[in-house]
DNA sequence: CCAACTATTCAGTGTTACTATGTACTAGTA
DNA sequence: TACTAGTACATAGTAACACTGAATAGTTGG
């Protein structure tokens, strides 16, 4: 993968994380080891965080500063009614490029 | 769609005129019309020009120019070989990512 | 005390799509 | 002639986003 990968995921790695938080409230750190487990070992920690915050001054989550039992405070972010709209809007542009590529791959062969 | 879209298309609007090269050759006017027939309904001339020059630098693509007969000569781009390996790449990433997302969105529900 | 793990932040960089504009050729038309 | 519209390509500047690399801070174990 990589680079390709890298560029792929400009857009949809808000989608990604929106969706993670609809199943359950998350913090940064959590949400980066998640993703590393599912094969996206080269998720860099930063890229995470920025998009946190930039979703959350978005107005799309919550957030609740809640201590750990090792290590400095953990901001558990979790998805509001905003940020369920946008995720449906989400879901609707994933599909229809979903749609068009898969047209396009089938066309190929 | 709109903004969501233009943040998806970063990384996938590549791999989707490689794979719309690798079905003909074609010309950047053409592509751009196809495209805007096919719900891309917003894409911008300039974008797929350059996106064209982009790869051509790349070594992905031969190109030819053609007179045409009603305005300045055409430049058609054919997939090389370096182009349709970059291409299966580019499936292979994209089936992992849609991979990815698939789950998700079914485990949300 | 120091290393390792947990947890967050941020300045700087590269890539990419969009905006807006300009160039150039042809055909039709007033 | 002059002007419009359609065809065809190019490019400078901007915005958004993921990555790099480093810093900070708290806890635990050797």
């Amino acid at each position: 993968m990589g680079k390709q990968l890298t560029e792929m995921l400009k857009g949809t790695l808000e989608g990604i994380v929106l969706a993670i938080l609809a199943g359950k409230a998350a913090y940064g750190y959590e949400i980066t080891a998640g993703l590393r487990e599912n094969g996206f070992t080269d998720i860099a920690e930063g890229t995470v965080y920025a998009l946190l915050i930039r979703i959350e001054h978005r107005g799309l989550v919550d957030v609740e500063k809640v201590p750990s039992e090792k290590g400095p405070p953990r901001k558990v972010y979790s998805l509001n009614t905003a940020g369920r709209e946008y995720l449906e809007e989400f879901w609707k542009t994933w599909s229809f490029l979903s749609e068009q590529l898969e047209r396009l791959r089938e066309g190929d062969e």
